[in-house]
DNA sequence: GTCCGGTTTA
DNA sequence: TAAACTGGAC
């Protein structure tokens, strides 16, 4: 099945399909974080993981004074380890917490200003350069914590736009991401909100077992289709 | 393709 | 009790 992206008009999909879901969710207010630092650190606790379980895991982390670059530095990584075992795959992350951190003193002397004033095309290369940081986890720091213009990719943007037949299933990240930041405006403002209103679309209505009763894109035309065509 | 994993949700 | 959870490395 081809899947035809080229119609002049895929920018008014993407932001018909925007307004649908800002109309229906409202202001979201994401990443949900007292600081920058917060946003890098959540960033990686919550790889393959609820965010209910990655806010105790940062509770803790807050709790013994942790959630700071120079505690996260120096705490050893056994300690850590159990601070942050609420998030899962706790031995995992609080190694990939500790190659973020070194390379975030390294580079940035653990000052988010300093990241923020990177080209973030460069910084999202160093990002993924850091073993650990994939390309959702490097594009949630850039954008989120770095108020940098870049469109995040998650399997919930892929299942909904799958499911509306707007991609191949198993498009590759830089090539789903291209389709969004080729077609809107680069505003890290209207990139945040688009992402967290994907994420709530996917949690409340396009769920694995989906339940399409009420959601905001049930009507929605696949681009390509004609009108009227049953599936 | 497999492993990492405790916790919540259905 | 099983599925799911704001992935990434090997």
């Amino acid at each position: 099945m081809e899947f035809d992206r080229s119609r002049t008009d895929f920018r008014e999909v993407l932001l018909d399909i925007y307004d649908r879901l800002d109309a229906h969710f409202g202001d979201l207010h994401w990443w949900p974080a007292d600081d920058p630092f917060e946003v890098m650190v959540g960033a990686i606790l919550t790889q393959n993981t609820a965010w209910t379980n990655v806010e105790k895991a940062l509770a803790s982390l807050k709790k013994t004074g942790a959630l700071t670059p120079e505690a996260l530095l120096n705490i050893p990584e056994e300690t850590l380890a159990e601070l942050i075992r609420p998030a899962g795959y706790y031995h995992l992350k609080a190694a990939r917490l500790k190659a973020f951190i070194q390379f975030f003193t390294d580079n940035y002397s653990g000052h988010v200003e300093k990241m923020q004033q990177e080209e973030w095309p460069v910084l999202r290369t160093k990002l993924l350069g850091v073993w650990g940081v994939g390309p959702e986890t490097a594009d949630s720091i850039v954008l989120y914590a770095c108020e940098k213009p870049l469109f995040v990719i998650d399997a919930y943007t892929r299942r909904i736009f799958f499911r509306h037949q707007f991609a191949p299933e198993k498009m590759h990240y830089d090539a789903l991401q291209g389709l969004f930041m080729d077609h809107l405006p680069h505003d890290a403002s209207f990139f945040k909100q688009y992402h967290a209103l994907i994420v709530n679309t996917a949690k409340h209505f396009c769920r694995k077992a989906p339940r399409c009763d009420g959601c905001p894109l049930k009507s929605l035309k696949p681009p390509y289709e004609p009108a009227g065509v049953k599936q």
